[in-house]
DNA sequence: GGTAGTTACGAATTTCGTAACAATC
DNA sequence: GATTGTTACGAAATTCGTAACTACC
């Protein structure tokens, strides 16, 4: 499970729609869904249920979802709080892109 | 960041030492080396103080350090949770390796 | 000279996007 | 036949480990 799995799952999650999350995350729809298909197989269980419209929640993703959520979350605050820290101590040793 | 990237950072800083953090992660020093330096130059200042005896941690690691060690654990209750879920509703298509 | 981290470099792996496919309405 | 997700496949990028290097006692 990668950083970059749950982004895209999170993507996928609040689209219902690879197409439209793949538009979002500007990927094409292939590797967004192996994504998906990578997290499925990690967890050895399905997230989504394939519907006509595109993609639906199961338990399982609706599970996984507010998990993803905090730890996307986590790792924004993480980089935020170094990079005040660093500037606190003038330690900065790289300005930001 | 990646959670490998988080994993290694965790290792380094809990041993303060490379060397034996690789040995803890079963890779060889230079991956793990390289794990840091990205990490520190994606953050954009260093974390760890290069001394004589390994690595020590900087203001800006101990920040870290925090978030790091609660993204794991929330990635690993993650995947406990979605596993479980999966078994309560029989949805499993594949089994545990 | 021993111990530590880092850089060079080639091989293996992973990941991307285009194109083709499959399935459902 | 239009819309959706998936698989094939070759190119690009990443990541590994061995070997060589640097720095500090």
């Amino acid at each position: 499970m990668s950083i970059t799995h749950l982004q895209s799952f999170v993507a996928v999650a609040e689209e219902g729609h690879v197409g439209r999350a793949a538009l979002r995350l500007h990927i094409t729809q292939p590797p967004l869904s192996r994504h998906i298909l990578a997290l499925e197989d990690e967890l050895g269980t399905p997230l989504f249920e394939r519907v006509p419209k595109g993609m639906r929640l199961l338990p399982t993703g609706e599970a996984l979802l507010h998990h993803a959520r905090r730890i996307l979350a986590e790792v924004d605050v993480a980089t935020r709080t170094v990079r005040e820290a660093a500037q606190g101590s003038g330690a900065a040793s790289k300005p930001p892109a």
